[in-house]
Order: structure tokens, then C-alpha cells, then sequence
DNA sequence: ATATAATTGCGAATAGTTTGCAAGTAATTC
DNA sequence: GAATTACTTGCAAACTATTCGCAATTATAT
């Protein structure tokens, strides 16, 4: 699985390349799953320390100069997430008993034929899908 | 466009019937829109007042008893809206600009081709899809 | 190296939501 | 219809996520 690289991108972006912002961008990299403000803000690793008030700055630059999308909310938290061509557009499944999120496979052409409607209504340019239900895992430890 | 009564429904969903609650379902069943906590509070009409501690504690009892689902969250604010067979499961469009929403038509069965992926996955029992763009309006105001 | 403009830490402020507890009220029983 | 009981409500305080002002720091351009 490729990935982006967190200074490259910075600059491409034109948004100053600092040392915070590389270790946080570096982190929503390395993730798997989408993240928060605090949780990145407790993964630091090492000695860097980053503000927790400068994490949410970065989160709201980083989704406004397009290298982040919002990928949901839970419970008045949100998530965020690459929006780079390495991760495309895609649902999230999230287990109302675990609470473990799960990304699906990318949006699929047929799949904008749900979007027809709303393309006529106005201009899209952010989708976001949340499907809730119970993960296998907790229906076989039921 | 049928619908629900709110005294009716209580009942049906073995909660109390209080004058509280009725005025609060009745809000909601008469909003075209999803609604939120604040705007419910502030939305009741002549002498009843409603703590709005108890608004919130509302919107949960009445989601937990299948009374309404959560539409989607905006910003931190959680919106919800009825639940019943007079409104199915139906995708919003939020203007970026205007912050309008619009509840789009419902999901069909071909929408749930979406789905199919997800469903491997865990049983889905909450399907939230949020599409956000430029409306009509705010797209010709220019 | 200096200058400039942007970034950061800190603390305090906001906004939405939740909670404990005492008082009030709906439903049940007589 | 009044007494009983369990649930609901108001109030004030707590909590959570997020934002903001401002002074100190730092990245980039000169
Ligand atoms: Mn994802
Ligand atoms: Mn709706
Ligand atoms: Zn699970
Ligand atoms: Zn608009």
C-alpha cells in the first residue's frame, strides 16, 4: 500500500513545512483508520510534543488545502483521513457494539448512480457514508 | 404527506405520555427538516417550556425506542429526524454556503448495491449518508 | 544574517451534551 | 377519586470537543 509523503505534500500544498505539522501529518499517514485530534495528539512518539489546540488547527488547514477529508462524526467527535489519490473516496462501517471502524472499498461508478438526485440539487464535491450495524466478531461472541 | 401522531406513538413505544413530550415529538413531526436539540428548545411555542437537559434526554429515549434516527451530524450538533414508515432512510444534501440542508428521495433498492460490501461485514442496522456541495441558489448568486 | 509573515503554546472561552439530585407528575391500584 | 409508585423534569454543575487571543517562536525569503 503506497503512501504519501508528509513533507512533499506539504509542499505541494504551500502551506509551511514545520516539524509539528510533519509529525502529526506523518502519523494520519501511517494510519489505517481515520483519526482524531486526540488521539493524535497522545500518539506522539518520542519527544516532540505538539499542542493539542495546534492539532486542531493543522486538522481544519490540512482539510481546507485538501490533503484531509472529514471522514465522520462519533458521538460530537470527528474523524479524518487522507483524501490523496492513494486513498479514494469510500463508506465507513462502524460496529455500534465495539465501536471498531472499518473502511470499505472505494466508491464505485455505479455506486454515484445513489448521487443522481443530489446532482441535480447542487454541485457535490464531498460524500460521506456511515453505515452502523454489529461486526461479525460481535455477533458470533454474542 | 402523512403523518404520525405523537401521542400515538409514545404509547406504541411504551414511554410515558407526558405534556412535555408531546410538544417536543410534536416539532418534530411537523419539521420538513432534521432538527436539532437548541432549535427544538427554543422552537417551543406559547407557555410550555422544556428544560433543555431534558430535550436532550429526549432525543435519546426517542432513538432508543426506534422513535427517530440521527440524521447527521453538522459541526458538532447532532440533527435528528423521524424514524417511522412515513420517512424512510434518505440520504441530505448540505449547501457548504448556505448550510441549507435538503433530504433527498428515499433509498431505493438499487441504492443498496452500496451496501452489499457492508453487509459481509456485520449487519447494518443504520445507513447515513451526507452529500455536501453548492445549491442551486447559492451557485447562481455568485 | 535579517526581516517578515506564519506558526505555536498557553490559558481561557465556547458550544454541545450529560449528570446528580430533589421536586413534580403519569400511570396503577385500591 | 385519592394514595402509591416509578418515572420524568428542572436546575445547576460537570464534561467533552473545539476555538480563540495573544505573546513568543520559527520557517522562509531577501
Ligand atoms: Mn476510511
Ligand atoms: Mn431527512
Ligand atoms: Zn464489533
Ligand atoms: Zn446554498
Amino acid at each position: 500500500m503506497d503512501r504519501c509523503n508528509a513533507t512533499e505534500l506539504l509542499r505541494l500544498k504551500n502551506v509551511k513545512v514545520t516539524r509539528s505539522r510533519i509529525a502529526i501529518l506523518d502519523e494520519i499517514i501511517a494510519s489505517d483508520n481515520p483519526v482524531n485530534a486526540i488521539d493524535l495528539h497522545n500518539g506522539l512518539s518520542g519527544q516532540l510534543t505538539v499542542n493539542l489546540a495546534t492539532v486542531y488547527r493543522m486538522l481544519k488547514l490540512f482539510v481546507d488545502v485538501g490533503i484531509l477529508r472529514e471522514a465522520f462524526a462519533d458521538n460530537g467527535t470527528q474523524y479524518f483521513e487522507m483524501a490523496c489519490v492513494h486513498n479514494p473516496a469510500h463508506a465507513h462501517f462502524q460496529c455500534s457494539k465495539c465501536k471498531r471502524i472499518i473502511c470499505l472499498s472505494p466508491l464505485t461508478f455505479e455506486d454515484t448512480i445513489l448521487f443522481s438526485e443530489a446532482s441535480k440539487i447542487g454541485e457535490i464535491n464531498e460524500i460521506n457514508i456511515k453505515l452502523k450495524g454489529i461486526c461479525q466478531k460481535c455477533r458470533s461472541t454474542a
